[in-house]
Formats: structure tokens, C-alpha cells, sequence
RNA sequence: GGAGCCGUAGUUCAGCCUGGCCCAGAACGCCGGCCUGUCACGCCGGAGGUCGCGGGUUCGAAUCCCGUCGGCUCCGCCA
């Protein structure tokens, strides 16, 4: 027979109580962490958000009524608890637990509730496939990992407010119902009843809200908000995910820049106590490519890309000849101490790098004071010598080349690096190193869609020197490429978690880099016919930043997924283990939105 | 769309390669009994499994084969 709470009331969190309530008759409500029956004697570990102490029933001192319940509690049970604290006697105190030098004597026991047999212990270290914790989130929860990074977001929720509208930005809602875009992520559909065979589409981001909200003169806006992407996942991907957005009016990038330094560094010191130096590093869109292969490298460790392609092109090694003369580049990477590698885990570093688009991975071993290597034949001494000194080489390093097209031999070596890193375990912990990459191209040419698309999303303003070239590089692709964009990310130890732009604000140009993206005038009208009008209306020069929220919490506790840092998340199909969504619907609820669905009829309940 | 790893009591795993000694075993958890100072309490006893699912091979399948579903990581994708 389970107690009712009535109007039973906590006068502490369990975690609160210290040696000076030793006395106080005091009043816990919470979980019965653990329960130890001697016989005679019942400690239970009593737990709430803030903490455990122990509560002691002693047939000796406590009501024979609370004894009896006690003897009845197990693990996980809900259960209130009125008693006298006191300090433990000497001897038992437990300096494991912070409220180890005390304990509280029951004279009073509540059972709320029971609790089934766990499917894993609610403890610190649990080992127990995600797939169970997400089932029972809520007693994953109730561990101490999960409810600290909950609160640790939830600090950097309040910290993102203070200091943004503490320098003038309005928290503004954007729809969560709005329209479908064709650039950029497949959306999210909601079928409208009232207009049957429409559809809204969630938000990838509140991009176009956002810009119209500074032509509406809010000047400052921010938003911690949900957006919406139906692409696959990752761990560090979900097709719902958090961002800090925000906007500003007659700015340019250093303003974006200030605001979003002095943002993050505000959230470290007040959430983690770290003091960030500022300003951060910058590197422009092509040196991050070509000292690191990628656009978000991870700067912890070196291990830098090395061109080697004025060696390359004399040598007799037909591979690292024709990709020179062919127009592309000869670059390495010195492993140091690579030279350890045997012959299989050099062939799964070539099998690793030919899933990034590479032919094929030369290496060259220097140890015994010789290069080994069933390339070293085809280079002259003095060539050997030369790649050797270019590559910093020294006895007992390995060397890899990757001779390819400009794009894929940046991008194969890009992700060895990391690979290397990760299994050599040189990536240093406890560094914050952040990095702005500038200068990003303002379009790549996509040879599947065989047009230009936009690098960052078709609003970003060119450079404003590249204005004057753009009707010059819409009939000339070369043009095009050389085009500058006024966009910034922002990079924390190789993790993407920020970006941002000065955006178009003239009509002018806007069209013009549709015209660019082969985006028709009708298609234009269609899709953004209300941010061109907007524009037209005495819009502003504004730019703004959006974070990953949900990327920089799980950087902040030192997680390996976002998954660990959001309450209720998906799967790697989009499941929800907890609530089972997605899930089918009635015939009904289809019929009522005009909706038919193409699969087996016994699957519709 | 593709590649890899994984799926056996409530949970984590062993068993699988080399089919029969497995009507599947351990640990933790759970249930019952004993125990008045434990805090990973202890001791004794007990319950608990459609070996993910479907099909095939075989005298015989957790084990071999095919398919399928699910979980994780990665590529593609993610303006």
C-alpha cells in the first residue's frame, strides 16, 4: 500500500545537508539510491538531484511503523523520509559520499512509489548499449553524466542570454511552420488540411526570418532555437538540432567576429570557470585546405600537408609525374615514427585513403638510415635527399603521399591526418583551440547538379571588390571561382561550430547571385519572392552567426556525441527508442489531410 | 545509396571459427531466508533465455548459408 504525499514538503536536497543541520529535524523526498537490511539495522542511500546521505532505520531509535516500511523498500523506490540528523558515529563515516560525516535517523517513512526491475543501474559508470539508455531515458537521466551535461546546457542556455541581450539583442521567435526551400538540406514536411496536396516545411535554420527581422529594425536579434534537416546521421548529426542564431544590422565582419568571441567567451567562463584568450586565430578558407586538407582542421598537433610537387614532377615515378604535369599536386604528410608501421597497417592506411577518392598511397620508410620503399627506386639520390629535407623527415618517420587532382589530394590527406592522429594518440586534451577560417570562396562548381552552387547558402554576400565581377562571372566559370564571399566559421579543436556571414541586402545583388547559382528569375520569385520584396524595402546591411549548439555542449563535457548532450535523441534511422516515433498514423488522420500512402494495407493500424 | 562492426537471461558478456559433450554458462541485478554500523554489506537458497526475426543446409543449428530487421561508426548526403 503506497503513502500519499499530502502535504508532506522537502525542507532540503539530500546533497545539501551538512554537519550544521546536525540536529535539525529535517524533511528529504527522493530515490532510494541503494538499501542495505543488516537485520536489525536499514541504511538506505536516499538520492535527489543534488546529492545522497544516508538514512539510518534503528528498531532501536526509530517508530516501528517506519522500521516495517523500510524493511519493505528496494531500489529506486520514490520514498519521503522525516528524521533527525546527526553526525555518524566514529568509524562509520564514508569519505566517498560529500554528506559522509553525517546521516539522518527516520522517524518517519513514506513509500510513493515502487519502482520494476532496472534495466541498468543508475550509476555513475554503467556499461549498457545506448540503444537500452535511450529506451529508458528517463532512468538514464537519473544518472549523474547525463543530468550534469543537462545542466550544463542548460547554464549555457541562461549564460547565451545574458550576455546577448545584455548587448542589445531581442530574443524573437521564427516560425516553426514555414515554407520549403530548394537549396541546401532535403526538408521536413507538414501536410496543411486546410489547403489539401500543401505542405509547410520545418526550418533548416531561421536564415530568411532572420534577415527579414533586420529589415523589419530590430537591429539586434538572437534565437536558441530548433531547426530541421532530413539527412542522415551522425554522431555528431540529428535531424533535429539546437542553434544560437543571431542577426545584426549595419555591421560587418569584425562586428559578427566580436560579438561571437566575446559570446564564447563568456559561456566558458561562466559555465566551465575557463578563461579564453581572445582574439582567435584566423586562417583563410585556402591555407586551412592547404596546410590541412579541410576547412575545419583541428589544430591541436601539426603534422601539416607538404607540397612536394616541384620534386614530383622530375622524378621517373610515373604516378607523382603525370599528376603534376596533369595539373594537380604531389603532397605528404611526415608520420613521425611511422616508420614502426608494419606492411598490413600501412596497406589499411591506403585502403583508408582510396575511400576518400585516392588511386593509391606511396610511402617511404626512413629507418636503418636508408629509405625503404618499393618507390625509392625511381628517385635519384639527390631527389631522395631533397624529398627527405622538404618533408622534415627524420630516422624512424614514415612518409605518405597522396598524388592526385588539387581537391582529392587535400581531402585524402586531410583525413589520414586525423586518422594518423587518432591512432598514434598525439591529439593533445584539455585544449580550447579555436579558429576562425575567412576568405571562403563564394561558390563551387557541383558536377552533379552541373552548375555553381553557393559554398555557404545563396544570401552571403560576395566581397564587395568582387560585386563589380558578377555579371562577368556568370557567363565566365573562372570568374566565378575566384569569387570571395564575406562568410566566416568558427572551428573548436577540427569540429565545425559556428557560421556565418554579411548577408546580400540589395535586391541587385541577390538576383545576381541567383542568376549566378542558375537559379531562374521565376524559380527566385517562387522560393524567396518575400526576402527579394523585403529587400527592395529599405533593407539594411546586417550579418549574423548562427552555433551548433548541441556540437559545443558536447565539446564543453568532453562528450563523443551530441546524442549525450540532448535529452531525447534519434537514433541513426531517426527512431525514437523512447516514444517510438516515428510511427504510422489512422486512415483517418490521412484521409483528413488528403494524403494516400503507398504501402501495404495490414501496416496502417 | 555504399562499407565495416554488432545482436545470446533484466543488463553486460562467454559459447559460434572447428555443428552433437549446450533441453545454453558467468557476472551484476532480481526474489526468498539469515544477519544491529553498512556504504561494491556479507552468508545461504532460488527464479529467470522464441540464442533479433524468417528461410535453407544437415540425422542434428546459438554455431554453417541466404534474406530481413535493429544498434553503432564512417563514406555519399548535410546550402
Amino acid at each position: 500500500m503506497l503513502d500519499h504525499l499530502g502535504d508532506f514538503k522537502r525542507d532540503y536536497f539530500c546533497g545539501e545537508l551538512t554537519e550544521n543541520n546536525i540536529g535539525d529535524e529535517v524533511r528529504l523526498l527522493g530515490w532510494a539510491d541503494s538499501v542495505r537490511d543488516h537485520g536489525g539495522v536499514i541504511f538506505i542511500n536516499l538520492r535527489d538531484r543534488e546529492g545522497i546521505v544516508q538514512v539510518v532505520v534503528d528498531p532501536s531509535k526509530s517508530p516501528e511503523e517506519a522500521y516495517e516500511k523500510a524493511k519493505k523498500v528496494r531500489t529506486e523506490y520514490v520514498i519521503g523520509v522525516q528524521g533527525r540528523v546527526q553526525r555518524r558515529p566514529a568509524g562509520t563515516e564514508n569519505p566517498k559520499l560529500p554528506t559522509g560525516t553525517i546521516e539522518v535517523i527516520a522517524d518517519k517513512l513514506l513509500i510513493l512509489n515502487t519502482c520494476d526491475v532496472l534495466p541498468f543501474q543508475i550509476e555513475d559508470n554503467i556499461n549498457v548499449s545506448e540503444e537500452v539508455r535511450l529506451k529508458y531515458r528517463y532512468l538514464d537521466i537519473r544518472r549523474k553524466p547525463m543530468f550534469n551535461n543537462l545542466l550544463i546546457r542548460h547554464e549555457v542556455y541562461q549564460a547565451t542570454r545574458e550576455y546577448l541581450a545584455g548587448h542589445g539583442f531581442l530574443e524573437v521567435e521564427t516560425p516553426m511552420l514555414t515554407k520549403s526551400t530548394p537549396e541546401g538540406a532535403r526538408d521536413f514536411l507538414v501536410p496543411s488540411r486546410l489547403e489539401k496536396g500543401k505542405f509547410y516545411a520545418l526550418p533548416q535554420s531561421p536564415q530568411l526570418f532572420k534577415q527579414i527581422l533586420m529589415v523589419g529594425g530590430i537591429e539586434r536579434y538572437f534565437q536558441i532555437v530548433k531547426c530541421f534537416r532530413d539527412e542522415d546521421l551522425r554522431a555528431d548529426r540529428q535531424p533535429e538540432f539546437t542553434q544560437i542564431d543571431f542577426e545584426m544590422s549595419f555591421v560587418n565582419e569584425e562586428d559578427v567576429i566580436a560579438i561571437s568571441e566575446g559570446l564564447v567567451h563568456y559561456i566558458f567562463k561562466k559555465v566551465l570557470g575557463i578563461d579564453l584568450k581572445l582574439p582567435f586565430r584566423r586562417m583563410t578558407y585556402k591555407e586551412a585546405i592547404e596546410r590541412y586538407g579541410t576547412d575545419k582542421p583541428d589544430i591541436r598537433y601539426g603534422m601539416e600537408l607538404i607540397d612536394v610537387s616541384e620534386i614530383a614532377k622530375n622524378v621517373e615515378f610515373k604516378v607523382f609525374k603525370d599528376a603534376v604535369e596533369k595539373g594537380g599536386v604531389v603532397k605528404g604528410l611526415t608520420i613521425k615514427e611511422g616508420a614502426k608501421f608494419s606492411r598490413k597497417e600501412i596497406d589499411d592506411l591506403t585502403e583508408y585513403a582510396k575511400k576518400f577518392g585516392a588511386k593509391g598511397m606511396a610511402w617511404i620508410k626512413l629507418s636503418e638510415g636508408k629509405m625503404s620503399s618499393p618507390i625509392v627506386k625511381f628517385f635519384t639520390q639527390e631527389q631522395q635527399q631533397q624529398l627527405k629535407e622538404k618533408m622534415k623527415g627524420e630516422e624512424g618517420d614514415l612518409l605518405v603521399f597522396i598524388a592526385d587532382t588539387y581537391e582529392t589530394t587535400h581531402k585524402v590527406l586531410g583525413f589520414l591526418r586525423k586518422h594518423i592522429a587518432d591512432k598514434l594518440n598525439i591529439i593533445p586534451q584539455g585544449k580550447w583551440d579555436f579558429l576562425w577560417i575567412v576568405d571562403f570562396p563564394l561558390v563551387e562548381w557541383d558536377d552533379e547538379e552541373g552548375r555553381f552552387v553557393a559554398l555557404h547558402h545563396p544570401f552571403t554576400s560576395p566581397k564587395e571588390e568582387d560585386i563589380p565581377k558578377l555579371d562577368e562571372a556568370i557567363t565566365n566559370p573562372q570568374v566565378a571561382s575566384s569569387l570571395k564571399s564575406r562568410a566566416y566559421d568558427l572551428v573548436l579543436n577540427g569540429e565545425e561550430i559556428g557560421g556565418g556571414s554579411i548577408r546580400i541586402h540589395t535586391p541587385f545583388v541577390q538576383e545576381k547571385v541567383f542568376k549566378l547559382l542558375g537559379i531562374s528569375d521565376e524559380e527566385a520569385k517562387e522560393k524567396f519572392g518575400f526576402l527579394i520584396d523585403a529587400l527592395k524595402f529599405g533593407a539594411p546591411p546586417h550579418g549574423g552567426l548562427a552555433f551548433g549548439l548541441d556540437r559545443l555542449i558536447a565539446l564543453m563535457v568532453g562528450a563523443d556525441s551530441i546524442r549525450e548532450v540532448i535529452a531525447f535523441p534519434k537514433t541513426q534511422k531517426g527512431n525514437c527508442p523512447l516514444s517510438g516515433a516515428p510511427d504510422f498514423v489512422t486512415k483517418e488522420q490521412l484521409e483528413e489531410l488528403g494524403i494516400s500512402v503507398e504501402i501495404e494495407e495490414e501496416k496502417l493500424s
